[in-house]
DNA sequence: CGCCCCGATGACAACGTTGTCGGCGAGGAG
DNA sequence: CTCCTCGCCGACAACGTTGTCATCGGGGCG
């Protein structure tokens, strides 16, 4: 910028006068330093810029996995509502690790990053309160963290309940759960409305037919529910690594799983799922940090995003002749 | 920073000195220094830090779909190079549009970013010239730009040419070749692997068996050429969006496609692909960025990554008796 | 004709760091 | 005892911007 008002022959401030279209310069003047800018391929270096006024335009985004589609998707979004308020976003995987999303948080909080969106890998979100007190503003997505802010969710337990009861619906009435850690609150709020759905249809809970843990258990797990003396005869899965675990593994079962993917509706039967919508977490996630950006106050708000039945055929099957014996109810 | 001088009693540089762990502050100074910092909850500006030392330890990837798997994949790749290197991620979409690209670019370069990952969205880069001279350092993936840049691509024509090689040694005499627009670098490179690999094997390439043009396109496409006079008896698909398309379109033909995607395997018969690697996609192509970041000189590299072929039974289904009439060859 | 006002421009400090250099005090050597 | 050296520390400028205020000149009005 120096250079630019030696070349044009005017001083430093003008030139930020007309990079910034302020007002109060001739035309004549504003020409020759835009000819100038042109000549010397000047571009104004944003980060010193935002030192001085003390926003950065800029957010950051940490969540579990860049590359699983969910997150993606999510991020995608993000950035869509970033751009329009002519952010820039830098992102970042946790890969569920409390303390890299820790260390993530902190190297953008040195960035100053005027806000997070944050997946929480972790329960414990202490390191932020200082942060927060500065000035960060943060929203918590798919998952609550342990710091009273902002956070959108989807209808986690709603959901499971409702796709259960789809399989009850259809006559079933030895549902199995296969979910994940229930430490991961996903994983224990959908085993909730799957319990939930059970009770409300008056069926007690069966242990034997519940399995919690790693998505590459699943298949064994369910392999022996169903050789074991009383077989489920629909299965409701906890996620779509999940589902994928329980397909890979060969089994077809009457079922409903939690989260949509990518060519559920090519598999035979479709596998019929309780879609959560990734953009419109990311998105709402978004609006409500450039909200509290903007200077929104208020206490932190709690939003649940509804899920969507997507019936597809696996979980229209009827309990299959001769699996749930007599004497069951 | 400031504060924890006063608050310590020392100079702002002695903070300094202890923030960045430089020699010669007794240990005495430093551990007030350090209760000071504590105290106040400070935490360095690394934007300022960064403007006054002149590297931002920042890249930019620009990309196609933050939300597409593939690419969110090679995201991936790039974060954990730009990790182990110290450097935080900004990442854009530029949705195909190369104006979008053009912008996120300049954005990037305005936050003076040390390098960048380019999937070029475009043909033109000459809006990158200037940034190069300033000591940008680009590395271009998954498609070459127009400039004479480091570039990572996946071997688009050998790819092709094994694929339809494959269809080919199962008999296939009339192979269909459903790409997208081959105005995008990577849809005509595996056309001319596709038709390499008949010229080898003696076959004349037919238009009729060709269809270029957008995926909503593709099973339309692939139904008149199905329905014609003189079908194909097996095809190859040179993306997994078309790939998606042909098979939603109900078709299930002797296949072969370029691209691996999630649940190929779980697919009745399961999908033969030509398996890219965006991983090592990325991986590379930070790599290379880095080396050019850290002051690597020399003239523009050009690699290209191998592709597999997985075979999963699509592509091994013989001609079905009767499509092929006698007197074709 | 003189004064005042206003519009255009510029000088300077500040944002929060780090690089450079100089001062100061202690300890060792002559 | 004096001088030199060396280790610790601080003052100041600089990075590239923008905010604040001063300056300068011209035109309108009394």
């Amino acid at each position: 910028m120096k250079d630019v008002a030696t070349a044009a022959g005017v001083a430093l401030k003008t030139v930020s006068r007309v990079v910034n279209e302020e007002p109060g310069v001739t035309p004549a003047t504003a020409r020759r330093v835009l000819a100038a800018i042109e000549r010397l391929g000047y571009r104004r270096n944003e980060s010193a810029r935002l030192l001085r006024r003390g926003r950065t335009a800029t957010i950051g985004l940490v969540i579990e996995d860049v590359g699983d589609p969910f997150y993606s998707g999510m991020g995608r979004a993000v950035e869509q509502v970033a751009l329009a308020h002519g952010s820039l976003m830098f992102s970042g995987s946790s890969g569920e690790d409390p303390r890299r999303e820790r260390d993530l948080v902190l190297a953008f909080c040195a960035r100053r990053v005027d806000g997070l969106v944050i997946v929480p890998a972790g329960p414990d979100h202490g390191y932020l309160r200082p942060e927060l007190d500065a000035g960060v503003a943060a929203v918590f997505a798919d998952r609550p963290g342990g710091l009273d802010a902002d956070t959108v969710l989807c209808a986690n337990s709603a959901g499971a309940y409702a796709g259960v009861a789809h399989l009850l619906r259809r006559g079933h009435r030895r549902v199995a759960f296969l979910g994940d850690d229930p430490a991961i609150f996903t994983a224990a709020e959908r085993l909730a409305g799957y319990r939930r759905a059970l009770a409300d249809a008056g069926l007690g809970a069966d242990p034997s037919l519940v399995a919690m843990g790693p998505p590459e258990r699943a298949g064994a797990a369910l392999s022996a529910m169903l050789a074991g003396g009383d077989p489920p005869t629909a299965v409701f899965t906890g996620n779509s690594r999940i589902t994928v675990a329980v397909l890979r593994a060969g089994h077809r079962p009457p079922l409903v799983a939690f989260d949509d993917f990518e060519l559920a509706d090519l598999l035979v039967p479709g596998v019929t799922v309780v879609a959560q919508d990734p953009m419109g977490l990311g998105r709402t996630a978004a609006e409500l940090l450039f909200e509290r950006i903007a200077g929104g106050r208020g206490p932190a708000r709690r939003i649940e995003l509804p899920t969507r039945l997507v019936p597809r055929g696996s979980g229209e099957l009827p309990p299959a002749p001769g699996t749930a014996g007599p004497g069951h109810r």
